[in-house]
RNA sequence: CGGGGUGUAGCUUAGCCUGGUAGAGCGCCUGGUUUGGGACCAGGAGGUCGCGAGUUCGAAUCUCGCCGCCCCGACCA
């Protein structure tokens, strides 16, 4: 039991200027962080509360699953560093796991520090933020996975006792590698991802991994229209002036050639006039490194300037220069289309996609749009903005090789440990209990995260009647087993409720000598607006039930 | 890092264009009246006007530099 005036819950009437974002600005005026710089924050009293109440979840989710906590240090040697972005956290832990063996899963609950480029939104995209970081190392392939879904089913668990809803996504494993990931997002408009997903299969994606079924299984590709034909087209370089007068080629006809550069050398994607390249899938070509190729690269390799590229066999000036020419599968949906002659001012019409264009290799490059046919089952696909609030990734032996994390087996044999990286943002998700879970007059606290469940808010704190009413009340939820805050301040009871809402724990308990005069206390759930008169001689009793009611539910 | 803003009391801000005594609301302190949804009256404390140069008789205000912070873009949990 906590006593209010013994606490800190700096409360503010007006959100300060810097917050924009409902979450941060109630995390503001409930009182539960302070600022102290750009993306950095102090946790105040009832924060910090909340916090390890997430913390503590996240610890028993791991331990469920069969992980075991450790703790590093933040210092480290800058060797480590050398090989990889974020390595330090697997190598110290490789060094062990060679000769303890594998099937281990190690986890930590740090503070992080990331030279954030823009911090915002408070502690969305802070500069030092705390995460849950985890490592799994197993014998075999099969082992990983098993290590994966366990990390999976832990995740989620976690998440929906903190009474946050996510989604999980296949996610691209960006600068990580790894074979495989899903990331769990919590949709948000200020969100920085976006989420592709089908409510009728449950299909789900974020955007730079997301498909669509825009080509049926059925199709068939088109029968050539006629011979490749080359036609004017001065000054035309856009897929938008060739669907106008007087061409007239829709864009769905159009084949739209990008020339990339890939480790140095350059390579052509293919998609149709009507889509766009998806960067990030470009990385299932092998390249280390990608990016778009200036105009002064084009040129020489292609022989024309972007606008009139395409690549028709025998039209490109320097074929042994590309790495490759790739096409997304959709093109074939074109059949007979049109594309640059590379030759500024020329374009080709009666292209046929078997027969004419130099494909090395199809693949998924396209980016998908809300509205096309998921995957699965057919139905529309939507897309809604997202933040990432956990990230799970099959890794394969890509680290282990990296740093010699190996086992010897019962014949002696030396074999790379199959590894899994696992995070979870912890002050984010904290952030984001409050983003999902409030209203116009302050925060909503789920149950298992609020940083104490019962607000006892005793109005008449000098009268002696009223206060042992309050204590007595708040000794009942506690034996129930809620966490109870007592609001024991002078203050007029308009303040109170104004405070009660805006910190927004579950259950209010209101003791006040006009009610007692009536022989009643109240009890009202922040979750709705109504208030139940409950008479003294039950009031224990049913306080009691309501918090173990609350706690199971 | 690029673009756009902004910096005045603990918080929200007016004043800046057109240089001349720094003002309000909330909060805080004192006294009184109130007392079940951010009360009222009276009095009071609290400011290197982000920092540093410059222009000027005189700078919160104009000029230059630096710093902080916020917003829009590419990285991350």
């Amino acid at each position: 039991m906590k006593y209010w005036s013994q606490t800190f819950i700096p409360t503010l009437k007006e959100s300060p200027a810097d917050a924009e974002i409902a979450s941060h600005k109630l995390l503001l005026r409930a009182g539960l962080v302070r600022k102290l710089g750009a993306g950095f924050y102090t946790y105040m009293p009832a924060g910090l509360r909340a916090l390890r109440k997430i913390m503590d979840i996240c610890r028993e989710e791991m331990d469920r699953e069969g992980a075991t906590e450790l703790a590093m240090p933040h210092v480290h040697p800058v060797e480590n560093w050398q090989d990889g972005p974020r390595w330090a956290a697997a190598r110290e832990i490789m060094y062990r796991v060679d000769h303890a063996g594998a099937g281990k899963n190690f986890y930590q609950i740090t503070t992080k520090f990331r030279n954030e480029i823009r911090p915002r939104y408070g502690l969305m995209r802070a500069r030092e933020f705390i995460m849950k970081d985890a490592y799994s190392f197993d014998a075999t392939d099969d082992a990983a996975i098993e290590s994966y879904n366990k990390m999976k089913r832990a995740y989620t668990a976690f998440f929906t006792r903190c009474g946050l809803k996510t989604i999980s996504v296949e996610a691209d494993t960006g600068v990580m590698g790894g074979s495989f990931s899903h990331e769990f997002m919590v949709p948000a408009p200020i969100g920085d991802d976006d989420v592709v997903y089908c409510d009728a299969s449950g299909y789900a994606a974020n955007r730079e991994k997301a498909t669509s079924g825009i080509i049926p299984a059925d199709l068939k590709d088109a029968a050539p229209a006629g011979s490749v034909e080359e036609f004017p087209t001065p000054g035309i370089v856009t897929i938008a002036a060739l669907e106008a007068a007087p061409y007239h080629v829709s864009a769905d006809k159009q084949f739209k050639t990008l020339v990339f550069m890939g480790d140095g050398k350059p390579f052509l994607v293919i998609v149709r006039g009507c889509d766009d390249v998806e960067e990030a899938k470009l990385g299932s070509l092998g390249f280390q490194l990608w990016r778009a190729a200036t105009p002064e690269e084009i040129e020489p390799v292609m022989g024309a300037k972007p606008g009139s590229l395409g690549a028709v066999k025998g039209t490109i000036k320097n074929p042994g220069a590309l790495a490759g020419i790739f096409a997304d599968h959709a093109v074939r949906l074109v059949g007979n289309g049109t594309t640059g002659a590379n030759k500024d001012g020329f374009h080709l019409r009666h292209v046929n996609v078997g027969r004419d264009l130099a494909i090395t290799q199809f693949g998924d490059f396209r980016r998908v749009h809300a509205g096309e046919p998921c995957p699965k089952c057919g139905q529309p696909l939507k897309i809604d903005r997202a933040i990432e609030v956990g990230h799970v990734f099959k890794l394969g032996t890509k680290y282990s090789e990296k740093f010699g994390a190996a086992y010897t087996d019962d014949k002696k044999q030396s074999h790379l440990m199959v590894m899994g990286c696992y995070g979870i943002g912890i002050s984010r998700t904290l952030q984001a209990v409050i983003e999902q879970s409030n209203d116009a007059d302050g925060i909503i606290w789920p149950w298992n995260v609020a940083p104490w469940q019962v607000l006892v808010v005793n109005l008449d704190p000098q009268d002696a009647a009223a206060t042992d009413v309050a204590k007595k009340l708040a000794a009942a939820a506690e034996a129930a087993g809620a966490d109870v805050l007592v609001d024991d301040r002078a203050e007029r009871p308009g303040v109170k409720f104004k405070d009660a809402d805006l910190v927004g724990l579950p259950l209010r308990l209101t003791v006040g000598g006009k009610g007692l005069k009536e022989g009643i206390i109240e009890l009202k759930w922040r979750t709705s607006k109504d208030v139940t008169k409950v008479p003294l001689p039950d009031a224990e009793k049913i306080v009691g039930d309501a918090v173990r009611a609350a706690a199971k539910a």
